[in-house]
DNA sequence: TCTGGGGTCCTAGGACCC
DNA sequence: TCTGGGGTCCTAGGACCC
């Protein structure tokens, strides 16, 4: 049988900016998303006055009432710190698997000489020594259930973090305390779909028609319910997988009614695209773009088109790509309308050594290789987009509103001492 | 004034081929 | 009056995750 922990860091950008200053400790922290939209992680004590994505300018008296201290997501610190607890992590277990920038599953086989729930709390007590960020512990004997324990271990003060639901005799208790919009993989369409059905708790789910979810839910929905059964369906997967698609979108700062804007967004958004795909070392055979106008705003003419095009042979060359995506815009763009959103997507990803040369083309695959490495060397070292097309723009006016932002503590020694 | 960004997997249905 | 069937590939869209 596997025995799976999954750790969780506890309202992880709240945490980390709590970090480097710790007179926020005690004190309500939002942190926002990108354009100081909504929020996306709150300190306990921010909870009970902002919801999660609540927007921020809809929250503004209580923010100014309760003191809340607000924070532009600054996503460079967050992902230094995310490393810092997986170098942790990785001493308690070779078998571990970074799911998302806040969590990790760690597979425990082989631990039965050992408490499980002590082991938990060391993991804890580590973790926060040497990092400074809380975490939660749950653990079961698939990922379904240790996701479970973990919410069970957040929510329930008695747990001081950890709980360890394997074979547990309260199983059934836990498992009714859990609404099945909380599971994982279940999500709002399948939430209502569940609840018309009388399937209310994770209980509920487990003990569900078989055949009835497969037909409703997929072998995705199947694969949830075996979980809770304690039949582990969903592997640890310790191995990073190449992104099979690359997407760089962004919400502009303010309304966009000009062409010019819009076309030096793009440019900026496949330019950081082609980027990822570099770094990853593959390249892409499809490239696609998209734009459209604020939803929001339902008094304004709405538009929202998006288009693709194959390209005459993989690549990861910048320019191409930023040529490829002006000629896409182009084609869909209207005028008369405000744009507030765009974005780029590659598909078709592949290795770059699986390159296959097009007879028809003539292109200096090695010499645009090298200009390549060169730039994301120079942008790596002196700041992303120090070197970059004129396509992408000057002044740059639409580009994302970061007001509240700190400094990267970890990774930008220039910016903390204020060396120019 | 102000409402995030980046991914994956699965299925249905159309296009196309023999 | 009568108008095939089966396989494969591709794409769009819907669901989910953080």
């Amino acid at each position: 049988m596997n025995i799976f922990a999954l750790v969780d860091c506890n309202n992880f950008y709240a945490s980390c900016e709590r970090v480097f200053n710790p007179s926020l400790n005690g004190k309500p922290v939002v942190v926002m998303s990108n354009n100081d939209g909504c929020a996306v992680a709150r300190s306990e004590e921010a909870k009970k006055y902002v919801g999660m994505g609540a927007p921020i300018f809809k929250c503004m008296d209580l923010v100014r009432q309760h003191n809340i201290q607000l924070f532009s997501s600054n996503y460079t610190l967050y992902a230094d710190m995310s490393q810092r607890v997986q170098d942790v992590l990785s001493q308690f277990t070779p078998n571990i698997e970074p799911y998302s920038i806040d969590e990790s599953f760690l597979l425990l086989n082989g631990f039965n000489h050992i408490d499980t729930n002590e082991y938990g709390q060391e993991i804890r007590n580590k973790v926060l020594k040497w990092t400074g960020i809380p975490v939660s512990v749950g653990i079961g004997p698939t990922k379904t259930l240790a996701k479970i324990a973990n919410k069970l271990a957040k929510k329930n003060k008695m747990c001081q973090g950890v709980l360890d639901i394997t074979n547990h005799p309260r199983t059934d208790d836990f498992l009714k305390s859990i609404e099945v919009d909380d599971i994982w993989g279940i999500g709002g369409q399948y939430t209502k779909l569940l609840k018309r059905n009388g399937i209310k708790t994770a209980l509920d789910l487990r003990d569900a028609n078989e055949t009835w979810i497969r037909k409703k839910m997929t072998v995705q929905g199947l694969r949830t319910v075996l979980e809770l059964r304690g039949i582990s369906c969903i592997e640890l997967e310790e191995a990073v997988s190449d992104k099979k698609e690359i997407v760089n979108s962004r919400s502009f700062s303010k309304d966009v009614d000009n062409y010019q804007e819009v076309s030096e967004a793009i440019a900026s958004y496949a330019t950081r695209a082609a980027e990822k795909l570099r770094i990853q070392n593959s390249i892409c055979g499809h490239i696609s773009v998209w734009i459209r106008t604020n939803g929001f705003k339902t008094e304004d003419p709405q538009y929202s088109n998006s288009i693709s095009c194959k390209l005459p042979e993989p690549t990861a060359y910048t320019p191409l790509l930023v040529k490829y995506a002006l000629h896409l815009l182009k084609k869909i763009y209207r005028k008369g309308y405000k744009y507030k959103k765009a974005g780029v997507i590659l598909m078709d990803i592949v290795p770059a050594q699986n390159i296959q040369f097009n007879l028809f083309t003539n292109i200096n695959h090695s010499k645009n290789q090298m200009l390549m490495d060169a730039v994301d060397k120079i942008n790596s070292s002196w700041g992303s987009e120090m070197i970059r097309t004129g396509a992408s723009g000057y002044k740059r006016q639409w580009s994302m509103k970061r007001s509240h932002i700190t400094p990267c503590y970890t990774t930008n020694w220039k910016e903390i001492f204020n060396v120019a």
